[in-house]
DNA sequence: TTGATTTCCTATTGAAAAGGTAGGGGAAAG
DNA sequence: CTTTCCCCTACCTTTTCAATAGGAAATCAA
């Protein structure tokens, strides 16, 4: 997988928000600015996270954005997997089940299996707390 | 880094020569049938081989393509880094030295970068002669 | 030395994805 | 009634992917 801007920034803002907003609901436009992203397409973004219940909206006067799990818990690999199109290393594992004709006798098939799994232990084991929030 | 077909072709093939040219020189259109896959195309991608000395070409009558190493020393991360455009997680750690003004005090650049050295690190693990050249 | 064969090299094309931008309508909270 | 998120559609530009086209250069055989 290649990790896109939508991922990065998605990083990002959660450990902007693991650092900035402990109790306080915040703004997008504050976000924005801090983090230099364009605000609607960072709209897009943490709406994602909002459905994938990583981040609490509120609306209103006093509404922003909160974190909505323990730091110590959410994990890289949860963010990317919310936000990115795709986190495999190639196309033929991005659906349920592998649609390719090749696959029964294809020669490469495990090492790519290997390959997604091992990424997925990695980014799975890094914490959102275990991340410098101090810059 | 995301597979691209590139990168697949180029595996697919080493291991066809692997398996099918161990002496002779095997024409293009040999191959490219075998493998199914578009004459024109994978021409492209066996000269980057070539030119990164993993196969040997030669030109006329019998000419054609033919491995130029050692099964058993040839990884699949040497024959990536032959033919894909990229083979790093993010862009910031494409070229020699890192050009995001960010770097410095980026949290999420030591993931990727343990990232990237994890993956090059199991490719650079898997030689030619451990894959089934049997299908 | 001519002509067939086959690789080598460069340019071009077409489609898709990435990376945004713009705008507006609705819901909820204060 | 203002603020803010929420959700949707449409549009745009740039880059990358995948593939095609055409010819030059080398090799070898007759």
């Amino acid at each position: 997988m290649r990790i896109s801007t939508k991922g990065r920034y998605a990083l990002r803002v959660m450990i902007d928000l693991a650092k900035n907003g402990k109790d306080d609901f915040v703004k997008l436009q504050e976000i924005a600015e801090r983090q230099q992203i364009s605000e609607k397409y960072l709209e897009g973004i943490l709406g994602s996270l909002v459905r994938g219940k990583l981040l609490a909206g509120a609306r209103g006067k006093a509404g922003g954005y909160k974190l909505n799990c323990d730091p110590a818990k959410c994990s890289v690999w949860q963010i990317l997997s919310l936000v990115e199109t795709s986190v495999s290393p190639v196309a033929c594992l991005d659906g349920a089940k592998n649609t390719c004709e090749r696959a029964k006798n294809c020669a490469t098939l495990p090492i790519w299996k290997e390959l997604h799994a091992m990424i997925k232990d990695y980014l799975d084991g890094v914490k959102l707390d275990q991340l410098n929030t101090s810059c």
